[in-house]
DNA sequence: CTACAACCGGACACAGATGTCCGGTCGGTC
DNA sequence: GACCGACCGGACATCTGTGTCCGGTTGTAG
């Protein structure tokens, strides 16, 4: 009868709130990283030891989820975007991290054509990063003039997706692999 | 209640047995084009204007449809490999080809390491075509030096799961120009 | 100490897909 | 022309995932 486990928190009253919101982000980080983000919200709640009822009182809807997981992410992308003292090579390759480390942060580059406006909204900001340091790269000679703002998207979106095709033990090789074979000079952090 | 449509085959008996499984395969080629090779059965059969059970009488399980539909895909590709007067450019671009046309082809291509052995058998079939003109391609100078089979595969990966997230009627532009970001000669059929 | 209100967990109703099973129907055969 | 057996279609049982709802628990206030 005693189910005093260290659970998140079978009821602690409203402090566990926090508690439990906190469990789920973490459970949601790993189970995207692994299968993406239309992976089961059961194992979620599963996996964060929560009941199903607090997953949707926290987070109403998948996306939401989404939302809360991958802010953290695309604001450092944006932060070395913001960064006047990086390159392109540094900006390229902290989305190549994040692609590394995360199934899910694939589906979100690619998502500027997706139906939420909220997933959209990150594909977006991820494009516009990117796009920051391309002018001054090209001014620099430091990867070919004939490279657009279009061609840099399309290369993201081939190796991201690449890279999630491997067994993670290969996926900075053929991460990097991909990019010499793009020509394209990348500093994964 | 006179349903004396035009559909493949309201029983005719053992003769309609072949116009059946025609239907199955043409309807399968379509929805497997468009939603790749995990789509519901269901919808084959209700496109094909069929039973369920008329579906997995034919092909007990979806491994077996697919293996229908693409057998001809992987032997088109094949044909070419096994061509003299055939370059490397040929080959990978009818590999690309069949890419843009069918989503389902890149999960084909994808599938050397797929849990089931039907499937792997394809990707393996695809990777072994390709190699087949490398090295003369490397001999002939058309491709850079340093390009291993490997590379090759990958390339083709890139390209063929970029294709498959644009809108059918960019597929070919975008197809051509992630070889052309990639500095290898295509030349699509 | 008791009453309250907030929050929790999981049962549940629902939806979509898979694969099976069986009554009905039609060509073939004698 | 009547029977037979093969084949057809779709209903159905099952499974997996989603999102809701409610009885129960627990910290807090009086």
């Amino acid at each position: 009868m005693g189910p005093t486990t260290t659970r998140p928190g079978r009821n602690l009253g409203p402090r566990a709130a926090a508690g439990n919101r906190a469990a789920l982000l973490a459970a949601a980080r790993e189970i995207f990283a692994q299968d993406g983000i239309r992976a089961p919200l059961s194992a979620v709640s599963r996996r964060a030891g929560v009941g199903q009822g607090s997953l949707y009182r926290h987070f109403p809807d998948r996306i939401d989820l989404v939302v809360a997981v991958f802010e953290e992410q695309v604001e450092a992308v944006e932060a070395v975007a913001a960064d006047r003292g990086a390159r392109l090579a540094d900006l390229l390759g902290i989305v190549t991290r994040n692609a590394i480390d995360s199934t899910a942060f694939v589906d979100l580059v690619r998502s500027s054509t997706a139906p939420d406006a909220r997933l959209r909204a990150f594909g977006t900001r991820v494009a516009a990063a990117l796009a920051t340091h391309l002018p001054a790269a090209l001014a620099a000679g430091e990867v070919r003039q004939e490279l657009s703002e279009r061609d840099l998207l399309l290369a993201v979106s081939m190796v991201a997706t690449a890279v999630t095709h491997v067994a993670e033990d290969e996926r900075v090789a053929v991460a990097s692999r991909a990019w010499e074979l793009l020509g394209i000079e990348v500093r994964l952090p």
